[in-house]
DNA sequence: ATAGAATCGTACGATCGGGTACGCTTGTCA
DNA sequence: TGACAAGCGTACCCGATCGTACGATTCTAT
């Protein structure tokens, strides 16, 4: 239902103004965004986008290429974004429980994010769209949370044998089942919920990882 | 690739025996899964199933009234035998350890099948799919492990204050995220594979569930 | 043998979405 | 102020698929 904020006055056209083009390039994609979000992967349809956005089709096609560029571009989008903010919550030198209940939670909760649970369905559809998504969200985060275990390890914290492993364990305890449950319906849990879950999984994890 | 075996003679017509039924109604939902895997849930199209199983499409929709409605049968048979191999490796009295690694083992190997895996996708494109393949999996198998789980902590064998819980637990110990990642489209872990981590995962499982 | 059921093959209508083309409008910049 | 770029609206083509219809064919049952 939410429709687009009506920034740019109703009848606007003709050449913008540089610093335009962003505002008009992100009002596209979540446009696009709101679509995937209510129709899924196959009712995302370049009409409706277009006119969700205010833009035309043409536009689109001249921006993004096609349905799957644009598809492309919604999943970098969303992957710059986590990125940053698992970085951001492991960029912390204080109590290691309280960092890594930190990125616990933060995990889930960009887990069941609704734009990653669309992104993650629409993936599900199309290979390329899969490997796309792959590559700029796990394999892009997982090494920086393992180099942050490699150091705990190193300053004798936790033992580990691998770091790659001690992180595959983490997410386990972590997110469970969750990410699939909500993948295909389920609601996702509460903040309350994750609260308790990085709570739990963390004090779990630390308990496996000392002699 | 795989063709249909050419058991009913190439141009059989004709009432069919009762006890052929059976067997083309299989032949059919083997194409169906065949489609299924090779072309993603968009490129299941009722012509390629028939002209796969040696059937018309007006069979087809004599049989399954519609497109939705054989992506329903093909995932009621799917989770059929789920259910099965699930309680058979639960039903047994034998040392608690042994019995949790087979099942590990099972679940691992079910959830990253080929059918399981095509099924899943499918079910991310449509809501209604989706809602059919967690009640008839998760919502019928989670209850049988849960327990066994019970059973186990009744006798003292482990520690836990919710069967639910722990059942979660080993989940999240067993699978981490490999589902997700074989859904994306990683390659499905190794026989090696599995059987190692069903050990470890079991394995601290019952190192958490000890005081 | 004969009737009739089940099914094949094929054709058909309808809908829908991707992608393209083009004219008209409206800002920006010189 | 005038030229030009950006973009809207709309119409259009094309291909694909769902679901239906119907005659022709071949097997089973009586």
């Amino acid at each position: 239902m939410a429709d687009i904020a009506d920034s740019p006055p109703r009848g606007r056209r003709g050449r913008p103004r540089a610093d335009e083009r962003e505002a008009r390039r992100r009002r596209v994609l979540d446009a696009a965004f709101a679509e995937l979000l209510e129709s899924g992967y196959d009712g995302l349809t370049m009409l409706g986008v277009a006119r969700r956005a205010g833009a035309s089709k043409e536009t689109l096609y001249a921006w993004f290429g096609s349905r799957d560029g644009l598809l492309r571009a919604m999943i970098e989008t969303n992957a710059d974004g986590s990125a940053e903010r698992v970085a951001a919550a492991l960029d912390d030198d204080g109590d290691p429980t309280e960092v890594l209940v930190g990125y616990a939670g933060g995990l889930l909760r960009l887990l069941t994010d609704q734009r990653s649970v669309a992104l993650n369905r629409a993936a599900m559809g199309s290979p390329e769209l899969a490997a796309t998504l792959l590559e700029s969200g796990r394999h892009r985060v997982g090494p920086v949370v393992e180099r942050y275990l490699g150091r705990l390890a190193d300053d004798g914290q936790i033992a580990i044998d691998d770091p790659a492993e001690a992180f595959m364990l983490l997410y386990g305890l972590v997110v469970r089942d969750t990410q699939i449950r909500v993948l295909l319906g389920e609601a996702p849990p509460s903040g309350a919920a994750i609260t308790r879950r990085a709570t739990t999984a963390v004090a779990q994890f630390l308990r496996l990882c000392s002699p």
